[in-house]
DNA sequence: TATGAATGAGTGTTCATTCAT
DNA sequence: GATGAATGAACACTCATTCAT
């Protein structure tokens, strides 16, 4: 009764203490730790809080529940993932070189956080919030990608019959599902040959051939 | 959980009166409906019970559990949407015709069990046996394909530098992740153009185009 | 509805039919081999119908359950058990070497059914009607033996301080409890040695060490 | 059934606060009148968290299942049982009058008790582990009797015909057995003419006689 | 008589969430 | 802020028993 919050969310949100933040980190790790060995919906908050080293009602206090504390945690992952953006800073502007380095960063990526990217797979599956989130930055990614392929088109570089959006979804999809195959499932695909296949699809099929 | 016993006694799953088959056949219809309607997770066998009209004991005549059941309902419907091998029977010969059919008659088939193929994904991140069925299947057919690529690369009409078996797994993972974009994520997509980029990109990516 | 039944109770237990004796005694041999299997509890009707060859619902036909069934099994095997009498039949009549003569044949009876007497021990425990019978047929075998004391002590040769009906009591509890943690719980016990040490100490109790 | 699972992550047994401690000597207290009430087999855990006035949940607070609970209303039982050893501090040295004291103290902590004890023979029928520690205990009790025996027959008290660890588990077993006949199944027998009757079967049986 | 499918009451157990201290 | 005890809804699963064929 008589609490004196002002804002709902904000409480959940920002611990104000340093004893809080401290707190607050040491629940999003023991998260990830809890997640990536049990998955998702076998985790259980009171496990969580347990690694963590606090009682279990104190995760009430960071925290509303398993969605919120997993999309903290795919946050600060995702966070770590980006230091990309290399691509610009590398000043390459061949196409192909530029789509072997996407490709091979991406896989790259993917494969040192696996489980965390196979998680990101069952949750999209199970929490609406957290599905909607992904699509959308998914969707980000493929129209960049469709400038991209426009630009190609529009330069007389690629092959002006397809698509732009639906070419740069399907390719992308593509990597990231081979992605998921080699190192979620663990087929059996060596990196180079993985990288070179891919890279060679995406070349083949936006006629980037003739570009050497 | 997940206990892998062997069921000696329990001669579960074959009835063998007519009125035990109508029931396991009530079931499974039932279950179709509970999965669509409430998502794998959320359905609850005393649900399907109900909805096959039968006492909720009755369902443990026939199924192990949730697991056993959803399996009944995804072979029945996999059989369902097997009425393909029409490609050989066709007569169609030319490879980017053949491409054609059947990206057509996948995503065809694909969008009229949407549902049940979003189902199938779910479950898929959520039950070990039904996953590793999945990715039999799906190994098998990638194995046709990457025979079927090795064909035209030996008959000089695909660029060999592509490894076929990797090749087929990226190409036909496209497919189906566009399928599920487009059919269970409902991403806007006009089937036509869908069909027409994702032949482009076959045609493309394995070098196709000189088979004019 | 519109039975045509005499007597409830001689429908379930006297089978008209050769085919009814037939299935009758399957049953209760089964259910020797699930009761000794399985123990009382853990029991199911449906495996004791399935041992036996026939349909879970012919149960019924004969029995009204598993208690009633246990006490056919147990009336069977009591029956196996009392060829004694033998007793009077072998003409001994010093009484030391009769109570080596009783102590013998029961402890050696009880090894040879030691199973079952470790079920019934479990059922009394466990269904009161089994209780009372086997208290009351307790009772009458120690109404015997302290008939036998009190003869003993009138003829001068067994301690008069003795209550007659208590102390039958107590050493044939004796026995029998000795009998249970020899060959039900397997404490390791020479049969011979175990003869002996009861003998003795029947003889010394009823002090009939004097009629040497 | 009877899984023998690790509890690792479980804290169990151990309340940290006062308010604990409370409650699960509160669910005990209730557990002992549900037990002795309704018998162990028919015993709901959800009637002794209603007899403790908490929810059905905080139950597993504190025990993982009856067989567990079962096991505390036993051990608080023993120890209120357990305040003999008196024997030693009474100075008796007369071997027959020791036994009278250790019988006539059995009998009436058994007495006292008697519900709780029958309860411990039902469930030592159902219940392996409790059964193995009962079995443990009454073992070391009659070793220790086995000791004094050895020692009377040394000191040329005792007949030195008898073994005396299997006398030993004869005689105790007796009592224990006659105490279940008097005061769990209430047969009836006067305590005094029990007590006598006991005690001179033990005398007369270890040969005590000429002790006076 | 025999069959075996159908019934459905009964209960143990988990775990997210709350809240008094 | 932190604690950890208490809550109680939710559900799977078993199996004795019935009964239409």
């Amino acid at each position: 009764m008589a609490k004196t919050e002002v804002s709902v969310t904000t409480t959940r949100t920002e611990p104000r203490s340093a004893r809080g933040i401290r707190t607050r980190n040491a629940l999003i790790a023991a998260a990830r730790v809890v997640f990536e060995r049990d998955g998702y919906l076998d985790a259980r908050l009171a496990d969580i809080s347990a690694e963590a080293g606090v009682a279990s009602g104190s995760f009430y206090t960071y925290f509303e529940g398993k969605e919120e504390i997993f999309q903290a945690v795919a946050e600060q992952v995702t966070e770590e993932m980006v230091h990309p953006h290399l691509r610009a800073r590398t000043g390459v502007t061949d196409p192909r070189e530029l789509i072997d380095l996407a490709n091979r960063e991406y896989l790259r990526a993917y494969r040192e956080n696996a489980k965390l990217m196979g998680l990101f797979e069952q949750v999209a599956q199970v929490d609406e919030d957290f599905r909607k989130v992904r699509i959308e930055r998914a969707n980000a990614f493929v129209r960049r990608n469709a400038k991209m392929i426009r630009d190609l088109q529009d330069r007389g570089l690629a092959d002006t019959e397809l698509d732009p959006l639906l070419t740069a979804h399907a390719l992308s999809g593509m990597v990231s599902r081979m992605a998921y195959v080699a190192f979620v499932q663990k087929a059996p695909m060596p990196f180079e040959r993985l990288v070179a296949t891919l890279n060679r699809i995406w070349v083949n099929a936006l006629g980037l051939t003739a570009g050497g």
